[in-house]
DNA sequence: GCCGTTTTCGGCCCGACTGTTTTCAGTCG
């Protein structure tokens, strides 16, 4: 049993505890547990085997037994017991936008409304608005909440709200009484995928800047408008939130909207303890006078505690590192030197010529980059022959640009079925740098695809598993495989693992990341760039990074070209070579 | 149900906005 279905369960315990009217402090705490459970950097299985569960927040001994339960028998009593006492698709009208357990509750009750389709029919009937406090407005929109629902779309990838929010920010900063605009939320914490786009401005004039959101280019539908708060859907369908505060408050409103939520809680905690009060507006002492609340940093001061990078934010150990001196110095974009996976003419499913891949590398500031085209498995994909030619063609472009950037010769070789490479290790040997990558069969047992890694790790040719658990964001799962003996196998051979920054892969995650770390695995972040503007990609890959705890000295990408290889040297299993 | 430098009981973050009300419940973040 995965992570995720066992915070599936225990949040739909909170919303089952939550409909029946059960002490809601209890839902809290189940709804704490399964977001602890969903963003464990390890599989909660090897927590609870070294019975450690209750070492986790808001895990305690009654949850933790009912964790125990889903793992050893697959169902846990309480969850079943509960389920029986509310109808399955109950729970999934909660997911419904401006629809709460009140509400679903007393559809449930009073008109026996029992999932979307008897929703929809009670709307259609009339029989909707009998409720208390039901009126024609509050009708539509959740017969329109429930359309959205029936056609929405996943999460938003990150760099699809990064050019939303970049948009609509470059256009507040020039409003008018605006002194600053930021981007909060998921999206300042680099979170992969945002559900909605958070924006703050600072300024004095909040009905200036309400008007001037409101009024912006692609605003679909204002959803609220107030004094300091307004929401709008804009035509691509995603909801912006905006917040307006003056400078006084800047720092403290920058730190609350940034979330996460479980970490603003501790946060907040932490100051009550000390007889501070901290909310959106400021820092309070115990006579509500203003204590600070201007600057993001007073925030962390006021609890005895350093700044903390924004992509930490997640209640997962970030605040007892702080407390421990012991915060990460995350690596940031300008750290890694070079790329080292990227696609030239050469691959089929590639545009650029090296040439235009290096000018663009040069223009972005890269000092070196590897050719890694794809191997003959796939379609039309290089032979030895091949390889050769565009490694000649690489060196030969580096000289011509005077050896800025440096070019490596290289190929993203395919992992066959069986673990083996699908060019002969020999030639392999002989090229400045290896990816190899799984393209094929992603269904296999995990046994199989653990193994089939291992053995390329263990080739002693390869220097970088390409894009290691296979997921495409919104697409694809990632194949099932043991990442823990696979890590272990590419700490004990010097492989490093990708962090692939193409935005619908960012894989490694950022959990992965940081399990690599704890495994001594370096990571490489590179772009995969199948044409000359992918190369900018980097920077979503150095957000997972950060995410992932990893600093520089974790990247090996932020070594000279001459410190890259930790594969021995030119050598290779011969028995391997043999077969 | 969780948690603890006010601890094994008694708290648990809290303010903004909307729609439906004529004072506020519900939802959201």
């Amino acid at each position: 049993m995965e992570n995720a279905d066992v915070a599936r369960q225990l949040g739909e315990m909170a919303d089952i505890l939550e409909l029946t009217g059960g002490n809601p402090f209890k839902v809290r705490a189940y709804r704490a547990a399964a977001q602890v459970i969903d963003t464990l950097p390890e599989p909660v299985e090897e927590v609870w085997r070294r019975g450690a569960l209750t070492d986790l927040p808001s895990i305690g001994t009654g949850i933790a037994e009912e964790i125990g339960e889903l793992l050893a028998t697959g169902h846990s009593p309480r969850h079943d017991e509960l389920a029986r006492q509310v109808p399955l698709g109950v729970l999934e009208l909660l997911r419904l936008e401006g629809v709460g357990p009140r509400t679903v509750e007393a559809m449930w009750k009073q008109l026996g409304v029992t999932d979307l389709d008897s929703l929809e029919a009670a709307i259609a009937d009339g029989s909707l608005a009998r409720l208390p406090r039901m009126g024609p407005v509050r009708i539509r929109s959740i017969r329109e909440a429930l359309e959205r629902y029936r056609g929405r779309g996943s999460r938003l990838p990150i760099h699809r709200a990064l050019f939303y929010a970049e948009g609509m920010l470059g256009r507040l900063r020039k409003a008018r009484g605006v002194i600053r605009a930021e981007a909060a939320g998921s999206l300042r914490r680099r979170m992969e995928t945002v559900g909605d786009i958070d924006l703050l401005v600072c300024s004095e004039e909040p009905e200036a800047v309400r008007r001037a959101f409101v009024a912006l280019p692609g605003v679909a539908k204002v959803l609220a408008t107030g004094e300091t708060k307004s929401s709008v859907r804009l035509e691509a369908g995603v909801q912006v939130d905006l917040r307006v505060v003056p400078p006084e408050s800047w720092g403290a409103a920058l730190h609350y909207f940034t979330g996460s939520k479980r970490h603003n809680v501790s946060i907040r905690t932490r100051a009550v303890r000390r007889g501070l009060k901290i909310n959106e507006y400021g820092i309070f002492d115990r006579h509500d006078r203003r204590i600070g609340g201007e600057r993001e940093e007073e925030i962390f001061e006021a609890v005895g505690l350093p700044w903390i990078p924004p992509e930490l934010r997640e209640a997962n150990g970030e605040i007892e590192a702080a407390e421990a001196g012991r915060l990460p110095v995350l690596v940031e974009e300008a750290d890694v030197l070079g790329d080292l996976h990227v696609h030239s003419r050469a691959s089929t499913d590639a545009r650029a010529t090296i040439e235009k891949l290096a000018l663009e590398a040069r223009r972005l500031g890269r000092s070196y980059l590897a050719i890694t085209d794809h191997s003959r498995s796939r379609p039309l994909g290089l032979d030895e022959e091949g390889v050769l030619r565009v490694a000649a063609e690489a060196r030969r472009i580096e000289r011509r640009l005077g050896g800025s950037p440096r070019l490596l010769t290289g190929v993203e070789v395919d992992i066959l079925p069986d673990g083996s490479l699908d060019l002969p290790l020999e030639l392999l040997a002989g090229l400045d740098w290896v990816v190899a990558s799984i393209h094929s069969r992603f269904h296999e047992p995990a046994e199989e695809t653990t193994a089939r890694l291992i053995r390329a790790i263990r080739s002693g040719v390869v220097d970088l598993i390409g894009h290691p658990t296979g997921r495409q964001i919104g697409k694809r799962d990632p194949y099932p495989f043991d990442l823990g003996a696979v890590l272990e196998a590419a700490a004990a051979c010097g492989v490093a693992m990708e962090v692939n920054a193409m935005p619908d892969r960012l894989d490694l995650n950022d959990k992965a990341c940081r399990l690599a770390r704890e495994a001594g695995v370096q990571v490489v972040i590179d772009s995969d760039a199948h044409n000359e503007s992918h190369l900018a990609n980097l920077r979503y890959g150095v957000w997972v990074a950060r995410r992932g705890w990893l600093e520089a000295k974790d990247v090996r990408n932020t070594r000279p070209p001459g410190e890259l290889r930790r594969r021995g040297r030119r050598t290779y299993d011969a028995a391997e070579a043999a077969r």
